[in-house]
DNA sequence: CCTGTAATAT
DNA sequence: TATATTACAG
C-alpha cells in the first residue's frame, strides 16, 4: 500500500497518466488568462481543454460534452454572471466538478465559493503545480459525499477528544487545505490502507447520523408508495428519495425500523381485536396512541418485546404492507388536528396528515381492518438551533411503537422525546437549503432552469467557533434566511402548480397525496448540506412547543452538537416546495 | 452484488 | 433512544 501511496504521489509530481485522460474546460473572461491557462494545461498533457470566456458559453459547453468533459476551472468573476452563478448553473447541467480560481483570498469567498459547490478554491496566482494536480479533481465526479466532518477545535472546547473527527476537509488555511484535500481526494482505490495509518478515522468512522425528522421520514413514506412493495427496497428507496447525503445503509436501517413498527402495530391490532372487539377497536386515534404511549398497556403488548426474537415468519408483515403500500388513497382520512407550524407554514400541517402506514382499511381476512387509523399522540416538536423539527404523529408513532414495546417497563408518564438524541458524537443534523442560494437567486435559476434544480451537496467547513459565527454572517447568512421555513411563498421549483392550499388539509388527502406524488417524482433533490454551526438566532422563535416537552434539554445537546460541528439535521424548510 | 434480519455498537 | 454497523443468510 505505501508503493500505492508512493506512486501516486509520484505521479503528481510527474507527469500523470490520469492526467492525460481528463479534459478541462477554462473558463475566464480574461482573455490572456484564457490563453496561458489553457496553454499550460495543454502542455501538461490534459487530454483536452477547452476555453470560455463567459459563463454561459461554459454552460452549455459544459452541457453539450457532460460526458466529455471532466473539470472546469473557472475564474470566480466572469463578465455575464455574478459570483458564483456559474457554480449554481453548472450544477443544473452537469455533475462535472468545478474549481474556482480567484484573487480573493478571503476566507468567507472561499467558504462561499466552496459552500455553493466548487470542489477547490484557488487563490491566484496558480502555480505550474496547482495545474499539474488538478486532474485530481475530475475524480470527485462521481463522489457521493457529502460528508463533512467538521471538527476539531471546537470539540477541545467541550473537552472532548477529536480524535474521531480528524478528517475534516475543511476550514484550512489555502494551503494546508490543498495538500490536505488533495490527499484526501485521491481516490480511494486501494489506498484506504495508508488512509489507515494517517488518519484511522477516516475508514473506520462512524457515518454521521441522521435525523429522520418526520420530513424525512415523509420523504420516504413516499418513496415507498410510489415504488410500491416490491421495489421498496433500500436502494430503490434512497433513489427515489433523493435526498443528497443520504445513504443506503440509512434507508436500510430505517426501513428496517418502519418494518418493524408496521408489524408491531399489526401484531397489537389483532391482538387487541382478538380480545375485544369493542374496545379493542383502536379506530380513534387516541386509543391506540394513547395505549402506546401513555403505556397504559404496555403489559399487553408487552409480549412482542420477547417475540421479536424468533418468530417464525417476519415475511408476513412486510407482505401485509405490500397490500397497504400499494394502496394509494385512504378511505376515511386520518384526521390529524391539523398541525401547523406557529412558523406559519401552512402545509405543513396537512403532510402530517400523511399515512404512515398502510392504508386505513385493510382487508384482512374478510374484515376491514382500521387500524390504519391510529394516530399517534405524542406529537413533539424539537427546535434544533435554526432547524426546527417536528414530528409528526406518524413519524412519532413509528417511533415510538417500537420504543414502546422494546420497553417492558414503559413508563406511562415518560415523556418521550424521540429526537433528540443525547449522543453527542457523530450525530448530523442536515439543514436543508434551498439549493444554496438566496430566494432572488434561486428566481433566476428558475427562470433559466425551471425544473432542474440540481445541486450536490456541499462540504462545508467547519471552523472554530468564534470565526465561524463571523464567517457564517457573511457566507451563511444568506442560506440562513431560508433556514426558517417561513419562507412567505414557497418557492415553487417545479412546473406543478398550485401549492397547496392550507385549506387542502380540510379535504381527505387523497387528492393531496397524489398530487403530491406527482410533484415528487419531478422534483426533488434534496440538500442537505451540512452546517458548520447555526447561531441560535432563528431559534428565537419560539414557536410552538405547546406539544411535548423535553424539547429545551435537546435543544441544548443540539447545540452542543452542532458547535462541534458534528450535527446535522434536516431542516423543513426544503419541504416548502414539495407540499 | 443486493436484500432482510438480528445483534450489537455508539 | 435512535441510528449505525456488522454479520450472515438468501
Amino acid at each position: 500500500m505505501s508503493d500505492e501511496k508512493a506512486i501516486s504521489i509520484e505521479s503528481v509530481n510527474s507527469s500523470s497518466p490520469r492526467l492525460e485522460a481528463v479534459s478541462v474546460l477554462v473558463v475566464d473572461g480574461d482573455s490572456a488568462c484564457l490563453a496561458i491557462l489553457s496553454r499550460m494545461l495543454c502542455n501538461l498533457g490534459y487530454k483536452a481543454v477547452m476555453t470560455a470566456k463567459r459563463a454561459y458559453d461554459a454552460l452549455s459547453i459544459a452541457q453539450k460534452q457532460e460526458d466529455e468533459l471532466h473539470l472546469v476551472l473557472t475564474e470566480a468573476h466572469l463578465p455575464d454572471m455574478d459570483k458564483y452563478e456559474l457554480l449554481e448553473k453548472m450544477k443544473a447541467v452537469s455533475k462535472v466538478p468545478v474549481v474556482i480560481m480567484s484573487d480573493d483570498d478571503d476566507e468567507n469567498a472561499m467558504l462561499g465559493g466552496l459552500f455553493k459547490g466548487a470542489v477547490f478554491y484557488f487563490v491566484k496566482p496558480l502555480t505550474i503545480n496547482s495545474l499539474k494536480n488538478l486532474w485530481q479533481f475530475a475524480f470527485i465526479k462521481n463522489r457521493n459525499h457529502v460528508v463533512i466532518d467538521l471538527t476539531e477545535e471546537e470539540s477541545s472546547v467541550y473537552g472532548e477528544s477529536q480524535q474521531e473527527n480528524t478528517s475534516n476537509e475543511g476550514l484550512e488555511s489555502d494551503s494546508f487545505m490543498t495538500r490536505d484535500r488533495w490527499l484526501k481526494i485521491k481516490k480511494p482505490e486501494r489506498t484506504y490502507k495508508d488512509e489507515d495509518k494517517e488518519n484511522s478515522d477516516s475508514t473506520s468512522q462512524r457515518k454521521t447520523k441522521i435525523v429522520w425528522t418526520n420530513e424525512l421520514h415523509k420523504r420516504f413514506l413516499l418513496a415507498v408508495r410510489l415504488l410500491g412493495v416490491d421495489s421498496a427496497h433500500p436502494k430503490k428507496i434512497l433513489q427515489q428519495m433523493n435526498v443528497p447525503g443520504l445513504r443506503k445503509e440509512n434507508v436500510s436501517s430505517h426501513l428496517q425500523k418502519y418494518r418493524l413498527s408496521l408489524k408491531r402495530e399489526q401484531e397489537a391490532i389483532m391482538k387487541a381485536r382478538a380480545r375485544g372487539p369493542k374496545k379493542s377497536k383502536f379506530p380513534s386515534h387516541q386509543s391506540l396512541s394513547t395505549l402506546n404511549f401513555r403505556g397504559g398497556c404496555s403489559h399487553t403488548l408487552n409480549r412482542y418485546s420477547t417475540s421479536t426474537a424468533y418468530q417464525p415468519k417476519r415475511r408476513s408483515h412486510v407482505q401485509d404492507l405490500s397490500s397497504h403500500m400499494s394502496r394509494p388513497s385512504p378511505a376515511g382520512s386520518v384526521r390529524f388536528p391539523s398541525q401547523v407550524y406557529s412558523s406559519g407554514h401552512p402545509t405543513l400541517g396537512n403532510e402530517l396528515s400523511f399515512p404512515s402506514m398502510p392504508y386505513h382499511s385493510t382487508y384482512k381476512n374478510g374484515q376491514p381492518t382500521l387500524y390504519n387509523q391510529l394516530d399517534y399522540t405524542n406529537y413533539h416538536k424539537t427546535n434544533h438551533i435554526g432547524n426546527r423539527i417536528t414530528s409528526n404523529k406518524e413519524l412519532a408513532g413509528f417511533r415510538q411503537v417500537g420504543s414502546f414495546v422494546r420497553n417492558s417497563n414503559f413508563d406511562g408518564n415518560k415523556n418521550f422525546s424521540t429526537f433528540g438524541d443525547h449522543d453527542h458524537s457523530n450525530l448530523v443534523v442536515f439543514p436543508i437549503f434551498l439549493h444554496n442560494s438566496t430566494q432572488q437567486e434561486e428566481q433566476q435559476q428558475q427562470q433559466l432552469q425551471p425544473q432542474v434544480l440540481f445541486s450536490s451537496p456541499l462540504q462545508m467547513p467547519s471552523p472554530p467557533p468564534q470565526t465561524q459565527e463571523q464567517q457564517e454572517n457573511d457566507i451563511l447568512g444568506q442560506e440562513r434566511q431560508l433556514q426558517p421555513q417561513f419562507l412567505p411563498s414557497p418557492p415553487l421549483q417545479m412546473p406543478s402548480p398550485s401549492p397547496l392550499p392550507a385549506a387542502a388539509e380540510q379535504q381527505g388527502e387523497q387528492d393531496d397525496i397524489f398530487g403530491l406524488e406527482k410533484q415528487l417524482m419531478q422534483s426533488p433533490q434534496w440538500h442537505m448540506p451540512s452546517m458548520p454551526s447555526m447561531p441560535a438566532a432563528p431559534t428565537a422563535h419560539e414557536q410552538e412547543k405547546d406539544d411535548m416537552f423535553g424539547i429545551e434539554s435537546e435543544e441544548t445537546d443540539d447545540l452542543f452538537d452542532i458547535a462541534k460541528g458534528t450535527t446535522q439535521h434536516i431542516n423543513d424548510a426544503d419541504f416548502v416546495d414539495l407540499w
